[in-house]
DNA sequence: TGTTGACCTTATACTTACTGTAAGGTTTAC
DNA sequence: GTAAACCTTACAGTAAGTATAAGGTCAACA
C-alpha cells in the first residue's frame, strides 16, 4: 500500500506520516524499487493506532509510550490506566483555565458599550496597573 | 527602569520581554549608555497590557490589534466588543473538544482493570480498526 | 584593589507537531 | 506523447517562547 492510501485509510496526511517515521515514532516501511515506500498492515496499524491516540489529546512521546505498551505482551494494564488518568487530569486542568478565561472576558464582554465610541472597559481593564 | 525590574513589575520574563521587542510587539526601549535597555512608563504599561492579554487567552497577533486599538483615540468599542466575542466562542470550541477528549477517556478508564495483567480496554480501542 | 556574583548584551539553537515549498523522479490516464 | 497526479528528499516556516553560549558591566565585600 502507497502512503496516500494509508493516508486515506488512516485519515493521517501523508506529510504527517513521513514526519512520524523521521522522528522514529513509528518503523520505517520497507520500499519498492522505485523507492516509494510500502506499508505493510503492521505499519498501518500502528499509525492508525497514532491517529486515535493524538485525538484523544496524548503528545507525541505519551504515544511513543503508548505504542511501546501496546507492543508489550507482558504490560500491566495499572500502566496503561496510569498515562490515561494523568492525562485527563491534565484535561480537567485546562478545561478550569479556559472555564476561567472565558469567565473573565464574558464579564469585560457585558461592559462593553459595543458602540462606536471609543470608551470601552476591556481596553481600560487590560490596560489597568494592577488585576 | 532596568529590563528584570519591568520584569518583576509586569510578571514578564525579561526573555519574553526582549522576545516581544525582538518580533516588533512593542516599541524598542532607548539604551543607556552602556547598552542596557532604559525602560520608560509607557513601555512597561505596554508589557504590562501585554500581560494580561496573553492571560486572558489572546494570541501575540490579537494582542498587537489590541495594543493598536489602545492606542488609536478614534477606536470604536465595538471593534475591541468583536475581538473579545470571537475569542470567548474560541474558547467555548476548545471546551468542547476536551470536553469531549474527556468523556471518552473516561469511558475507557472505567473498563481497563488496572491490575497486573496485560489486557487492557484502552489499548485495544486505540487499535481498534474504525472508532 | 581584586574578585565574586548578579546583572546586562547578542546570537543561535531548541521546543511541539507539524505544514509549506522547492526541485526533481515516476506512474497513470488519455 | 504528454500532462496530471503521484512519489522522493531537503530545507524553511509556524507559535511563543526557553535554553545556551560567550561575553561585557556593575555592586558589594575583604
Amino acid at each position: 500500500m502507497k502512503i496516500s492510501d494509508v493516508a486515506k485509510r488512516t485519515g493521517l496526511d501523508a506529510k504527517t506520516i513521513r514526519y512520524y517515521e523521521s522522528i522514529d515514532l513509528v518503523d520505517s516501511p520497507p520500499r519498492r524499487e522505485n523507492g516509494y515506500r510500502e506499508y505493510s498492515e503492521q505499519g498501518i496499524q500502528q499509525l492508525g493506532f497514532l491517529r486515535k491516540a493524538r485525538k484523544f489529546g496524548f503528545s507525541i512521546n505519551e504515544c511513543r509510550a503508548l505504542l511501546a505498551l501496546w507492543a508489550n505482551p507482558n504490560r500491566r494494564s495499572a500502566e496503561v490506566h496510569g498515562l490515561v488518568a494523568e492525562k485527563v487530569r491534565d484535561i480537567d486542568t485546562h478545561i478550569f483555565e479556559l472555564k476561567s478565561m472565558k469567565k473573565m472576558l464574558s464579564e469585560l464582554l457585558v461592559q462593553c458599550p459595543d458602540d462606536d465610541n471609543p470608551n470601552c472597559s476591556i481596553i481600560s481593564q487590560l490596560a489597568a496597573e494592577q488585576e
